[in-house]
DNA sequence: TCCATATATCATGATTTATTGATATATTAT
DNA sequence: ATAATATATCAATAAATCATGATATATGGA
């Protein structure tokens, strides 16, 4: 993860279709979705939702697999945790008190 | 944190300097750093490290103080923890496996 | 092979965004 | 009051981004 990486992905994410995007999948966890089921679901029209998941993608903040004539989104887990990991390198100072509640928001309900 | 406060907060990090800023106050903790010092740092023009410090502070993750005549800025740990938990809300699927590695990168060394 | 389904690419006009020189405001010192 | 320092605002041009209609590609079925 580089500086044109980061850049990449938080310019993906500031975009209202590819936020909404990222974050079913997100809720979609391994299973994903294929990606006529998020147009739909979004209210997206087809080549705007393709282009908008390219866009992802190529940030690597999503995956693919094809299925059949279909293809199915996922959220990379791996692509936005080497984002945070950048974002937040380094931080606060050595005062870990500052981060502890950063932590805790991102966590899933473990 | 709704939608739109999510899209600010990605657009103001889809930039270099904005990023480099928010990095770098990351890195300063509670320290925080002047806005004079910022700007020779990162090598920008004093109106355009301006401009560029007004968005990341209208996108909520950073703060200011007036300092005499300086104005001190400081990374809004409040701000990106809501911005990250919104990002990240249910994630997974209900399968933590898919999300330990994520928190593990956000955290700073504890 | 021919057709239907699912997704991707292309070209374009409309909107947004970024940087910069010039200038304004706020604070402190003399 | 005046000058110096630190930061913010304004106006304008240049560059990037977005959604869309039209069309192309890929897969599966008859």
């Amino acid at each position: 993860m580089d500086t044109n990486n980061a850049l990449n992905a938080f310019s993906a994410l500031s975009q209202q279709t590819r936020l909404d995007v990222f974050r079913l999948l997100i809720k979609c966890g391994a299973e994903g979705m294929g990606a006529g089921e998020i147009g739909e679901i979004l209210g997206v029209k087809q080549n705007t939702m393709s282009a908008n998941l390219a866009v992802l993608l190529n940030a690597g903040l999503i995956r693919n697999e094809r299925e059949g004539r279909a293809i199915r989104y996922y959220a990379d887990f791996d692509g936005i945790r080497a984002l945070l990991g950048f974002l937040m390198a380094d931080c606060c100072g050595g005062q870990p008190d500052l981060c502890r509640e950063v932590i805790r928001e991102v966590s899933c309900a473990l």
